[in-house]
DNA sequence: AATGAATGAGAATTCATTCAT
DNA sequence: TATGAATGAATTCTCATTCAT
């Protein structure tokens, strides 16, 4: 008769070990796969053919199909919710610092675009699912955009600019650009590298106050 | 024996009307409904409970489900496709334009959120939608406001920016802060009235010489 | 008010003209339909089509679809019923009788080859409709050519054949001989004007006595 | 981990065994359904049910519903497709030869004749699938049967018959004999077994040289 | 845990038929 | 009578999910 969880049982840390590896290979699988059709067009049988297990094995791992896309938001998050310190770095200037966010928020972002193009339909038409997203990463970023701006407007290094529409307009102008690659615009495909100080380059001088645009970038 | 179509036929006429009456009815049924439940989760039941008509009406006026998917992106081509002139209209400021073209689009944009929120999901999902519409209007739009950027940098009223990263910047911005309010933020759903000028004020200092900059908005 | 059923009335005779005409029209087009596409994957409309009508008007001579296959075995009939006299006429050889006979009968096959690719198959499908012509057709030809077999066989012309047998084995012929064909055997197509002689030069020594047996075929 | 295909692998044989037996069961099912209703009459749910399985399952068996049709026709072929040896075995009559050839004939169209009756109105209507029966059963049949008729033309055997309408003759004779009993006639359905001597009667003579027609018959 | 055959609810689509004009 | 839009029953096929092995 096995035991109870015991976390200190080797033999019961190396199926949690296998079990883990196992959830990482279906949502690897899942990624690839509703990244090419999408997520309705995409079948259990896809995911667990690229896989290369059975479709029954899935469910040992996840509730259904829906509860597989939550495990890739669960690793989205992941990547999104640790968005390096937004607090200025001692003698960092605002605009050094801006673009230096930039460039790593786009970076993110970019990097996931295949699991976006697979998410973002269905979090746009599944209310649960939006609703866990906008919870757990959406509302925490817009309150960390929020404050940060507010703290730099406090500190007369910002314009006095509404944090909460600013903060957004941020996010929304990266977002943005992530959706219209994934529409199918080129010019963002080949260049959205050059996004980051394209960017800092038209909003610095709209946020920040003139005596802070002393600018250092690249 | 049935006459040839003969669109002085006040008969042929009024039936005309009649089908386009239909169409509409349809196409408002499943606005209604994609836009509530998804495009994937909505059925043709759905739409043509919603329309109060039988499923096969429906097969009358649209070839299959996907295809009353691009009735509906006909429509909004429509009310996006007349963008009011981006010329400087004579002595109107770059700012004043600037703020009016912004506040136009926030309306037009903002006015279709259903429609959006229906067809987004199912534009970024589906290739051949996707390139539809991007074609006819994504592209068109593009070349427009790259065309608009780069004869202010040529008139030396903005500065020596990239127009075509420029361009997708402004179009992002307003695209990304419409998907996040579609994801769920109540702040935009809230104060979406004041995303012009507060886009305006964030942008123009980047984006237009300093001598340009006399603005005259609200 | 009209008046009731009066064939003489000059009015009601140019409306029955009509009604027969219309009728006869929807019935070629029924032909080509069905023989193009099958009784099955032929629609009302395609055949309204056809007949350059309007789908409703169908029913208007028509109870139903099914109905316009009856209309279709009617006219089958009408040229199948009338098989030129069986009976020897006067002096002639049985030989040439026969000929003569197999052409007519292969002429008047061949001539409807379209109308049994159409028919054929719901024939064999359709029990009503085979118990019609089974009925209307095949059984008053058995019995007829049963009989003029046994009158041969009386008048000590044909050998002493089992009539029945015989008499199916004639019509199982020539019946699959033009199934082959419908099938797709490019020979049979290509060469069956040549059909009655082969079959008479087959069929005729087994059938006949040897007095008989003088040919004077062409 | 899956193991490739290896057919010594006991388990994989009895999966194998258990498909092939599914795969009977449903054939066998679509037999009885199709020809008591008729291909088209027939639903893939009356298939099921009288299989005792699921709707689905067939899917899993077979692609779609013509695809079973398909089936059926290659069990068909396989009783069709080995007729004995054409060869005159050693000191055979060509008439005792002829008549166990058309027994042997009869037996396997008449064993079939449920099975004809579900394919052939399909047979007819469907271009795809007549081209298939046409290519893999008629014209090889025919060729052999060409093939024999002119050797025993060449040996003397026979008469100076073209041996390609000959050929297509026997068969349409057998062919339309099967026909005219699925069209109904009780006569044939009663008397079948007769039909290859009934056959042989009326064409050896017709068929063969007068010094070849000791016939050794029942 | 893994498998994959079986399941059956559910959806899109077709089309014979009706009926108001 | 002719029309053809509207109807909705019926059918095929898909696929998420279950479960015996």
């Amino acid at each position: 008769m096995p035991v109870a969880n015991d976390p200190t049982d080797p033999i019961q840390a190396i199926q949690a070990q296998l079990a883990a590896a196992r959830r990482t290979q279906i949502l690897d699988a899942a990624t690839r796969v509703f990244a090419s059709k999408g997520f309705n067009r995409a079948t259990i049988r896809d995911v667990a053919r690229d896989a290369g297990i059975a479709d029954g094995t899935i469910y040992n791992y996840f509730a259904n199909k829906t509860d597989l896309l939550f495990g890739l938001l669960d690793r989205l998050n992941d990547t999104e919710r640790r968005p390096t310190s937004l607090a200025l770095a001692g003698d960092a200037s605002v605009a050094g610092f801006f673009r230096a966010y930039l460039r790593e928020r786009v970076e993110a972002l970019w990097s996931n675009a295949d699991l976006l193009r697979a998410i973002l339909p269905e979090l746009l038409a599944n209310p649960d699912l939006r609703a866990r997203y906008f919870d757990e990463v959406i509302a925490p970023t817009m309150a960390l955009g929020e404050g940060a701006i507010q703290a730099l407007v406090s500190a007369g290094q910002a314009r006095d600019v509404d944090a909460a529409l600013t903060a957004r307009t941020l996010a929304g102008a990266l977002l943005g650009l992530m959706v219209l690659q994934l529409l199918g615009d080129q010019t963002l495909a080949a260049r959205w590298r050059e996004i980051p100080d394209a960017l800092a380059d038209l909003l610095l001088p709209g946020l920040t106050t003139p005596d802070a645009t002393r600018d250092d970038a690249s």
